[in-house]
DNA sequence: ACCCATGATTACGC
DNA sequence: GCGTAATCATGGGT
């Protein structure tokens, strides 16, 4: 309704051609109650209906005069506003994309050791295992367990902080690239501008990935100090070099360069350490696999409660904002013009360029680092926190190290969702 | 005694 | 030769 209104005043020139970005709709309502004649307005429309009917050519000429005609600019800039709100609720259906199953299965485990989604005893009880196989007296158990407890804790704070931030700066940015995506349409082609989007959307979930992916990490190394002592059967100098081995831990499964070279300056020779360490990730790689399965029943269970619980809270406040006075859309429409034409203002401001990528990408970017910095706080990390990325590897017959295609099990980091069992929570 | 976690071994496919 | 899957052996916890 408001928009029709808004659509009048930006044809009768109204606001419209003082105001260009801005429509005074009070000054349209008082005009309609006095019931002046909106003529000009109407032979404009029917001029713009009966374009559909005409030839090509007849339509190429009507159109060069409309565009020649002095309410043209406001009648763009309204036409713009449509179309962005109507843009605005189809994305929001449209872009409920597929999950990544990389960042499903960063999701499960992140969930697993009770870092996102409700706080559990994930963490809980593996301090209390941790403890537990420590084998130290009760007091130095409980000392062991309110550390890992307070440090998860700390991680679980770090994580939210930073996904919030970056859902804050998604959304920032998904409002200025659909207003750029509108206002941009007629400088810019319909591939251009999709493949910006495109690389914008891609680099949102590389930093959504790696956040995810340094938290998980954080969990693990965290884990791999309080567990280690649970290892059982096997020997103390083996335990030993166990411990090390988990301490330096890298992603995906896989030993790092840095750890080979500092176990063969512990004149460990990596004959020597090979086969029990191979043996070691070896196991849980195919262990982490085995129980996936059960993870991702159990993150399905969550999310289906937190779409529950979602759309309970939903129906709640569609219900609270129902009975909308009628004028508040209007005093809402006039602040997203103004809001619109400051966004504009930002995308315009970055190089020139009509879309946020510098600006927003690089403050995310900051994010994973914040989060590296912090789980560096927890111990253990600095081998492998700032290395997300690092590729897999391992060991060749010559004894160098090479770059292996990640396996379909290890691109969680080790332990994963199979963490819960204590085969991969070390 | 049973269960569970975990390291080690073996067979198999690529 | 390497990774994976299945299986065995072992030791701690209940």
């Amino acid at each position: 309704m408001d928009d029709q209104v808004r659509m009048l005043a930006a044809l009768s020139g109204l606001g419209a051609l003082s105001q260009p970005d801005g429509v005074d709709v009070d000054s349209v309502r008082k005009q309609q109650q006095l019931g002046q004649p909106q003529q000009d307005i109407g032979d404009i429309l029917q001029q713009i209906m009966a374009i559909t009917d005409e030839s090509l050519d007849e339509a190429q000429a009507r159109k060069h005069a409309l565009n020649c005609h002095r309410m043209k600019p406001a009648l763009f800039s309204v036409l713009c506003e449509i179309k962005e709100k109507t843009v605005l609720s189809i994305r929001g259906v449209q872009e409920e994309d597929p999950p990544d199953p990389q960042i499903m299965r960063l999701d499960n485990m992140l969930l697993a050791e009770g870092v996102s989604g409700p706080e559990k005893g994930g963490g809980s009880a593996a301090a209390a295992a941790a403890a537990a196989a420590a084998g130290g007296s009760p007091n130095d158990g409980s000392i062991e367990h309110s550390d890992y407890r307070a440090k998860l804790a700390q991680i679980r704070q770090i994580y939210h902080s930073e996904l919030e931030k970056y859902e804050q700066v998604r959304r920032q940015a998904g409002l200025l690239l659909r207003a750029g995506e509108i206002r941009a349409a007629s400088a810019h082609p319909p591939k251009e501008i999709e493949r910006m989007v495109g690389i914008i959307h891609r680099k949102f979930s590389s930093i959504q990935m790696q956040l995810k992916q340094s938290t998980c990490e954080a969990v693990m190394i965290l884990r791999s100090r309080f567990l280690d002592a649970s290892s059982v059967h096997i020997s103390t100098s083996r335990r030993a070099l166990l411990k090390f081995s988990v301490s330096h831990l890298s992603t995906h499964g896989f030993p790092s360069e840095s750890h080979c070279a500092s176990i063969e300056k512990c004149a460990i020779t990596v004959s020597h350490w090979l086969p029990s360490v191979s043996n070691w990730f070896g196991n849980k790689r195919i262990r982490y696999k085995k129980n996936i399965g059960k993870f991702q029943e159990e993150a399905n269970l969550y999310a289906v409660k937190t779409a529950v619980d979602a759309a309970s809270v939903s129906a709640q406040a569609s219900q609270a904002n129902s009975p909308a006075t009628p004028n508040s859309g209007s005093s809402a429409s006039h602040n997203l013009n103004s809001n619109s034409g400051d966004l504009y203002l930002t995308m315009h401001g970055l190089n020139g360029d009509t879309y946020p990528s510098s600006q927003v990408t690089s403050n995310l970017q900051t994010q994973a680092d914040t989060l590296h910095r912090a789980t560096r706080q927890t111990g253990g990390y600095e081998e492998i926190a700032g290395n997300p990325m690092y590729p897999p590897r391992r060991i060749d017959s010559n004894g160098s190290w090479q770059d292996v295609t990640t396996p379909s099990s290890v691109t969680s980091p080790p332990g994963g969702p199979g963490s819960v069992h204590s085969d991969t929570s070390n």
